[in-house]
DNA sequence: CCGAGTCGGTTGCTTTTCGAAACCGACTCG
DNA sequence: CGAGTCGGTTTCGAAAAGCAACCGACTCGG
């Protein structure tokens, strides 16, 4: 349908790029599990957390696990492709944090050794060092153009 | 109305959590600014890229510059908000990139200097090191819970 | 055994949002 | 003058979201 289809961002999106579902998986992250619990902690409508969840399972996101039978009842644990996405729930979180707190009470991310709130550094595994956005370039596919993604170098 | 309003991530994707919000931003990242180039490109209905605009530029996330007058016509920019977000974009392109790949033409993400792949680090500035997801907490709010967000250590 | 409660849904219906297409104003170009 | 471009706005049918009621399978207390 969209033009775009290509890129990683639609696909993405296409998965996880709904009203609910990045707050569905921010719950599980958080431990969250079970389908009251994260109806409640979200107001969602029922039937819709359903069908978010059922889609989550599909893509390989989250699974449904038995944690008893006789009511046999099911929790939705992330799978490693699910636990894949903590970088970008984590970058979301921080921009919320930089950007939209105004309520004072910010969630704030913290490292456990020292309690220093963190930041997400694009890394280079060759160089093993961190690198700059402005030395960040995409290239959309094999022979496309040379496009520089999060620069935006004119302003 | 939801009663997780306090979160960086509820408030995150109150503004760009919508199907075409972050497709428009991408779009902007990569230099395509002018209404109907987006258009085109992402085959989004005009009234929607209208509004989505319009709150994009309320959050502050993109301006509206003029690029010529007599047709008076606007481009849109990222603020220095919007250019915050660089880091979301790119944690998400790269999931899609390593899970949701399956047309053989990912979008890669690379460093300049070396041509490497690169990842997303949390990044401890005191430590002034690299850090692993089980060494990351969350603490949402002064005086909460202390609750484990992205190791999800049960499995 | 009865009645109430919990959990994880499903069903049905209303309201909101989306999407496609047509239309429009301000201008330029030939 | 007529056609074309750009950045919208309007209209309207279709799809999705939201809300509340209902349900099956069980547990627990009495």
């Amino acid at each position: 349908m969209s033009s775009t289809g290509d890129c990683s961002i639609q696909r993405t999106l296409d998965v996880i790029g709904d009203r609910w579902t990045l707050l569905i998986l921010r719950d599980v992250f958080r431990g969250v599990r079970r389908f009251s619990r994260i109806q409640d902690d979200l107001g969602i409508a029922r039937n819709l957390l359903t069908d978010r969840l059922a889609s989550l399972v599909q893509a390989g996101i989250v699974e449904k696990v038995p944690y008893q039978e006789r009511p046999l009842r099911h929790e939705y644990r992330l799978t490693e492709k699910g636990r894949a996405l903590s970088p970008a729930l984590l970058a979301l979180m921080r921009w919320g944090d930089a950007w939209c707190g105004d309520d004072g009470a910010p969630t704030e991310l913290v490292h456990d050794d020292c309690g220093t709130r963190l930041e997400l550094q694009p890394w280079c595994t060759t160089c093993n060092r961190p690198i700059s956005p402005t030395q960040i370039s995409s290239r959309p596919g094999p022979g496309r153009h040379h496009t520089e993604v999060p620069a935006d170098a004119a302003s």
